[in-house]
DNA sequence: TAAAAATACCGAAACGTTCTGGGATGGGGA
DNA sequence: TCCCCATCCCAGAACGTTTCGGTATTTTTA
């Protein structure tokens, strides 16, 4: 007498095809709804389900179709406002699409994103949109997904053709128009903290300022160009370099959020006034800005229609129709609010 | 001439096999390193799983076993940090576990959770981590995940019995520590914006409240007791109804952060000076309370932990463990800073 | 009125794994 | 010498879907 192992059998459609006394591709053409399947028993089919409780299982039905319907997301940050506003965006065009979205967070680090991008691939989704964390090596990074569709979105792809997808924004541009509006209010000594020089999207943002510092004929200082990880600790210590270093710039620029407030919080300590003694332009708008005093200006990208587009640009790859240019680069407003004025005389 | 629609044929363990000049089941024994596989056989594979790029798929292995060694986590706000501090801690202890874990965003919705809900069920996740929506119905939510295991976090579970998994703080404690502290400051007229009625947490932190007040023999007014929906726009007008009638407050407590959030914004919109003028207490910690001036004093939960020990004692419970007791009820503290002093003579 | 076409359904073979119940080989103990 | 056991490997049946081809049955067409 073997004492068979009872599994707690999971409702099935081969159940329901029992209950509504019909075949299961039959029950299978009615779930899809598609084929030829009688009124009458469709309604008996959908009863059967509702009295069995049956959930169709995705596993089975990803297998066998060999698609999943479903993307993955994979951000750096989801501590940083501006990326769950682009999860946002892409969840939501990706349901009006369709589609389920699954979305990780690298926390700026290789081998979480790694980590997410494997197991991502291994539950077969049918894309992803993928921003990059700042210590992935350049080659790698390819082949851990085979040859799932990917787009990229906000950071550079660590290839630069354009046949690989990505959405963004003109760095240059946005960085320059930031430090155009710094000079028209007549500053000349300006602090520039940029991100990891291994991030294109960082480089582009530093010529950006470079080209608007050369327009208007200022001579550039080295010394006043740092470098950080996009984050509030390094985006602090370096403000404190520059602004404890003798010749101390009249205005700081962060090209990123989160170094923008650690920006912000060191010009509290050492107890410099904002902006009477050091103006403060930020990147990345959030919705508590304003709740700072003084209110932060701020270069603002549009987060979350970055990430419909991405959304659109990876699902219309997916399904093989013609998409967006690549790169679709949206466009940035510098917001103007409390944190600049022209320099104090001295 | 049949044109046979060439599949794009990914890669499978019978290619393995075949390369290999092994069987599938050999492969599958070497994968999940188990049973005998001689040393020479099992570099052999290795290598071909290198040649070929295999990647395992999950969708059959999840269909195979029955399991998917996956939990899934629902928060109601990823803008709110709280839950995305909640969401890293599930996630470390799922993956020092060997769990993957799934997240979704209700955006405090009961559309978008339930939605969530039923494909997580449909992926056949092993468990989910529920912090309910606050407009979601009373009865409905169960039936929609099957027998699935749920342990709820932060928030109440639909019932109130012990047998259904939760792991939260002890919220009228907590409420209380805010209190007292504002009444040793020598408070008697506190606004408490509390949030949506139909959550457990905030009739329990209300709770607390009141039952600081009668222990301090202070009459309760309920009109300074406001309802809001745990967003800032809410805190905002609540704040601002408190401030403007007669008799205003001397000090404002919001049981959430994002309401005192708003709370804040209204102070500096109406002009009154915080802390002299108008003491506030706020919940949940966050990493830029400090940038705000004054800096905010809040009664912090330990998000992360709680999300640790709601993943364990969902894993516990999957895999038929002995678990954590429920409810677990973690300790919080109150972070005194600079957004409350005695309040003014007039 | 017979043939053709439309309609409603069904059987069985995949999809890519894991796992059970073996089979073959070789060495050692009685 | 015979048998047993350890070691290494394999065939084939699931898991829960979809879909291709086919079979009745009814309706339309000529």
């Amino acid at each position: 007498m073997k004492s068979k192992r009872t599994h707690i059998r999971q409702v099935t459609i081969r159940d329901v095809a029992k209950a509504a006394k019909a075949s299961v591709s039959t029950i299978s053409a009615a779930l899809n709804n598609s084929d030829y399947v009688s009124a009458e028993m469709r309604s008996r089919i959908e009863l059967a389900i509702k009295e069995l409780k049956y959930r169709p299982n995705d596993l089975a039905r990803g297998l066998r179709l060999r698609k999943t319907h479903s993307i993955a997301i994979v951000v750096p940050d989801l501590s940083n406002h501006f990326y769950v506003d682009l999860v946002r965006g892409a969840k939501d065009y990706s349901t009006s699409a369709n589609y389920t979205m699954l979305v990780g967070d690298s926390r700026e680090n290789w081998d979480e994103e790694r980590s997410y991008l494997d197991s991502f691939h291994r539950r077969r989704v049918d894309g992803v949109l993928r921003v990059p964390a700042m210590n992935t090596p350049k080659s790698k990074s390819s082949s851990i997904l085979g040859d799932t569709p990917v787009v990229y979105v906000d950071r550079f792809p660590p290839v630069r053709d354009n046949s690989v997808g990505w959405v963004g924004i003109d760095n240059a541009r946005a960085a320059e128009s930031a430090m155009r509006y710094l000079v028209s209010l007549g500053h000349r000594r300006i602090g520039i903290i940029v991100g990891d020089a291994s991030s294109g999207t960082s480089v582009e943002r530093l010529n950006g300022c470079i080209a608007a510092l050369q327009r208007a004929k200022i001579r550039m200082d080295r010394s006043r160009i740092q470098s950080g990880h996009n984050d509030v600790e390094s985006g602090h210590s370096r403000t404190m370099q520059l602004l404890t270093g003798k010749d101390r710039p009249t205005a700081i620029f962060c090209t990123n959020n989160m170094m923008a407030l650690g920006a912000f919080a060191a010009i509290q300590e050492i107890g410099l006034r904002c902006p009477e003694e050091i103006s403060l332009v930020g990147f990345d708008d959030f919705y508590w800005a304003t709740l700072l005093r003084p209110k932060m200006t701020v270069v603002s990208q549009p987060a979350r229609e970055m990430g419909m587009m991405a959304a659109r640009m990876l699902i219309d790859q997916i399904e093989g129709r013609p998409s967006l240019p690549s790169p679709t680069l949206l466009t940035t407003h510098l917001i103007v609010r409390e944190s600049c004025c022209p320099p104090q005389k001295t």
